[in-house]
DNA sequence: ACCTGAACACCGTTCAAGT
DNA sequence: ACCTGAACACCGTTCAAGT
């Protein structure tokens, strides 16, 4: 418990996310944090037992970012895309830190938070067990998916280029083999992240509603 | 070009691929990988000026495994299905590469290979340009985002502990105020992985042809 | 209890030298 | 051209000692 403790966990969490914002996740070592907090690289080992740890806490930093004000006026649908959008912008806020969103495993009461509502929302389709299960994961597979798509993956569209250099790249492709990849670089420079997602969005909600069980 | 050269290219995918296979992937290092080699770990530097050159060769190799046969008398949609379960299949087959694969901007042609297939099949809803677009952002999020939802990611259900003890940890928590989360991850104790993943894709999939254009 | 420097066992990579 | 050991500038973390 408390004791004079030099640091708050709040001021780990900050700090540790500047680092990571601002150089990349490369830039968050155990020395360059402490060099930031202006104290030794051991004097870290008081608060966290691991750099593990450490990126755990920086994973419920961004997920603690989450506000959202539930709204009971709207249909499910409609509150269930709020709720996706509002992670999807929060997790994009903080690229260089989806790697670890996507591979530790948090356990903070923010990401049950907001994870309970997520659900509470779906649940209002007439999903329950099983069924609610399959919705939740395609709803959270899809948000975690596109959240770093354009970033990196393997089917990147921007990279450290220019738009017009990607495009460039496309075109330079064998049209004859890669037609439709050609078609869908094209297409990516006049769209923009967040309208792609909020349309495969869309794709998806519409298959949730189309296999909602009958409302009460 | 060719001369003599030490190893090929595809040795070093294997050796690299086994490591992280084995070892996870901090299991992969240069100096791990040359000792897997028998040489010395400068060597290396022969065949790829950085690290990360490597790590682009491994999502390459575990990519380039996709194997998926046209079937040009199914309808679209379930040749979409059986591409996107075959690219999560080989995907899941190595969990340790998936921050890799997420990551690393690969331009390997086995990566435009399996696009321009999945590309290529979506169009046949009558798609094209940015609704082109669209739809492959869709399917591939969901591939991606599903093919590490269970092994990590923030609303993780299987731990390093045994099933029990994952249902037992949720249902520690208090009832009323996460009822939903409690009663997936009792769902989820009875499902599998891919039962889970087929059941979202085919939610995104009826999301697509209730908004596919006629066809020709 | 919390703090911290020295030291250890690792990394990736530069340099310089070999064939 | 390809190979390679020594060396450098980093890592995370253990240990031991301080208050």
């Amino acid at each position: 418990m408390g004791r004079p403790a030099k640091f708050t966990r709040e001021q780990l969490q900050e700090a540790a996310l500047a680092l990571i914002d601002a150089d990349g996740l490369s830039g968050l070592t155990m020395r360059a944090l402490a060099a930031r907090l202006e104290t030794g690289a051991m004097t870290l080992y008081n608060y966290v037992s691991q750099r593990e740890e450490l990126e755990m806490l920086v994973v419920e930093a961004v997920l603690g970012k989450v506000r959202w004000v539930p709204d009971g006026h709207l249909p499910w649908y409609e509150e269930l895309e709020g709720i996706a959008i509002t992670l999807w912008r929060v997790i994009r806020d903080h690229p260089h830190v989806i790697p670890l969103i996507l591979t530790k495993r948090s356990r903070s009461p923010a990401v049950f938070e907001v994870t309970e509502a997520l659900l509470r929302t779906l649940a209002q389709s007439g999903r329950s067990g099983a069924r609610l299960l399959v919705g939740f994961r395609a709803v959270s597979a899809l948000i975690m998916g596109a959240a770093q798509a354009e970033l990196a993956g393997p089917l990147t569209l921007q990279a450290d280029e220019s738009p017009d250099d990607t495009i460039a790249r496309f075109q330079a492709l064998p049209p004859d083999r890669f037609p439709h990849l050609i078609e869908i670089a094209t297409a990516a420079t006049a769209s923009d992240a967040e309208t792609e997602f909020r349309a495969s969005l869309s794709l998806l909600i519409d298959g949730l509603r189309a296999d909602a069980a009958p409302q009460a």
